[in-house]
DNA sequence: ATGACTCCCAGTGGGAGA
């Protein structure tokens, strides 16, 4: 079984290149971050015409999230239950035996400001919530776009980044509470090439220098964790033409 | 270098992303 994640920035602008992706990569389940649409204009007919049960939910503008699984899912759930938010952030949803929780997490803009507050609250309010799905679901996993570089080796330029938003001690005391309700880390159960990153910058002609952050994840459950056998991020879609700055991740479990 | 690119909504520019 593997599950994906990736922020496509525009499914409007992505489709053909999420139909192509999942030709190339059929896995069993998808969640997408910044779909940028509304309910009305999402593409159901084109997502189901790939194999794909589908569940979304999503605003103008910014925004924007979908749960794809070739197996029917159940018990969907849109955004973080008791935690009062415009903006549409997180799907979630059960296929298989396995709770799926697909997070679009704040950006944050910069430490200080209003919208840094707002993801301080948006996560303590998540790690609340998945600390309970965890109370009722063994096997979990949490993806998606954490906006979080966890550590230093996570990151192009540590020294040039240190304190600055997605590196902050702030953030990555969060992303250690997530660990610490018995979530692993797929990617870092295995050995990896140095200076891998999910995400690069258009700007700069940062993806040609390798200059990036490792800021999309897949958190597993201590339930799933001897199951996993593999995670990796495809920089193949990083390559196309009028790509996402932004690279699926996959989890391959057995 | 307070930039660089891309997307969106807008409307001949500006905010946001990361």
């Amino acid at each position: 079984m593997q599950l994906a994640t990736w922020n496509v920035n525009s499914l409007a602008v992505r489709l053909p290149q999420l139909l192509a992706w999942l030709e190339q990569n059929p896995v069993e389940v998808l969640v997408l971050q910044e779909t940028k649409l509304t309910d009305d204009k999402f593409p159901v007919a084109e997502i189901q015409a790939a194999g794909y049960q589908v569940s979304w939910f999503g605003q103008r503008t910014y925004n924007g999230v979908a749960l794809l699984t070739r197996a029917p899912h159940a018990d969907v759930l849109r955004n973080i239950p008791g935690f009062a938010d415009e903006q549409a952030r997180v799907i979630a949803g059960t296929v298989d035996g396995v709770r799926v929780i697909g997070a679009y997490f704040p950006n944050g803009q910069a430490p200080g400001s209003d919208k840094f507050a707002y993801k301080m609250a948006w996560l303590e309010a998540l790690e609340r919530w998945v600390a309970e799905e965890l109370q009722h679901h063994d096997k979990l996993v949490l993806l998606g776009d954490f906006n979080i570089a966890p550590e230093d080796r996570d990151v192009y330029d540590p020294v040039a980044w240190a304190g600055q938003i997605h590196c902050t001690p702030e953030e990555r005391a969060h992303f250690q509470a997530l660990l610490a309700l018995g979530l692993s880390d797929a990617f870092r159960l295995f050995e990896q090439p140095p200076k891998s990153w999910s995400w690069w910058d258009y700007r700069n002609l940062a993806f040609r220098k390798n200059q990036g952050l490792r800021i999309d994840h897949i958190l597993v459950s201590q339930g799933l964790r001897a199951q996993v056998q593999a995670c990796v991020i495809d920089k193949l879609p990083r390559k196309n033409e009028r790509p996402s700055d932004h690279a699926p991740v996959l989890v391959t479990l057995g």
